[in-house]
DNA sequence: CGTATATCAGACCCACTGAGATAT
DNA sequence: CATATCTCAGTGGGTCTGATATAC
């Protein structure tokens, strides 16, 4: 049974379905590559941003991700748990606590960042540098328009 | 606490980050704007994806969402649930069993159809009609460097 | 027999809302 | 008091793997 496409529109381009996919793919193929470090995609991004920002907070990280502090909060208590990071209270500022690498976490974060240059590289092979400037550039406009809830 | 962003790498462009963070915002929005329809942006697409193709089988959907069939599935059991779609098996074709919208699902869908459009035009607002060409272009030409699982 | 389809069962991640406790 | 943080509890969507039954 063949189908004309995902894309709910004959004529237009719809990008939001381009953006989508795009995304899908690339997150499948990065969690095919982190397979062995035990982590999903998502999970390696948070321990990619503890590793470049030590000591910071759940809730931090929470806005960086655009998400809401619970559910951020999920992610960490998950990490915690497999060993890959250690909160531990702010010796000063009573409620916050700090959350860094563990030496597992360190190790999964560099192949991590490894396998995250690995599909962004084939992602990008056919494009000349000109176009990945561009193509980012375009991102961040179209990330900026939406800002306002 | 602030923080130097979720970029891992300080002087690469990362454009999956970029991806997924306006991939993330344009869900988002087009959740917000679809709260009264009842069903989130994944299961709208599903919808609009069954109104252009008419007793579409849960395989096609499958492979043309880029999920498993299972995935894609338990998406199809919520919705019949829930009255946006009939399944009917092939009269003549054992195992097949069509979809297709009910009323019901038919208005969501249109209204959908809308909140996409609407959320779709805010993200492009900021992009001149040859930026929008290009970028849809750049997307499909990375999300086929993907292809190869 | 081999391939395709549908479906059930189980697991996990990840996002949300709501509510509450604590610290500045 | 107001604001920010952390946390618990519950819910639901969405994805996967594995196993099973049926049809072509």
């Amino acid at each position: 049974m063949s189908m004309r496409k995902m894309d709910p529109s004959s004529g237009e381009v719809w990008i939001g379905y381009s953006l989508k996919i795009a995304q899908h793919r690339l997150r499948q193929r990065l969690e095919a590559e982190l397979a062995e470090t035990g982590v999903s995609a998502a999970q390696n991004a948070v321990l990619l941003a503890i590793g470049n920002n030590p000591q910071i907070s759940n809730a931090s990280l929470a806005r960086a991700a655009f998400v809401t502090p619970q559910s951020m909060q999920g992610m960490l208590v998950t990490l915690e748990r497999d060993g890959f990071i250690v909160r531990t209270p702010h010796p000063e500022h009573g409620r916050i606590i700090m959350t860094e690498l563990t030496e597992k976490g360190r190790a999964v974060a560099q192949a991590g960042t490894i396998a995250a240059e690995t599909v962004e590289r084939q992602m990008l092979a056919g494009l000349t540098s000109e176009e990945v400037k561009l193509l980012g550039d375009l991102l961040r406009r179209c990330a900026d328009a939406l800002e306002g809830d």
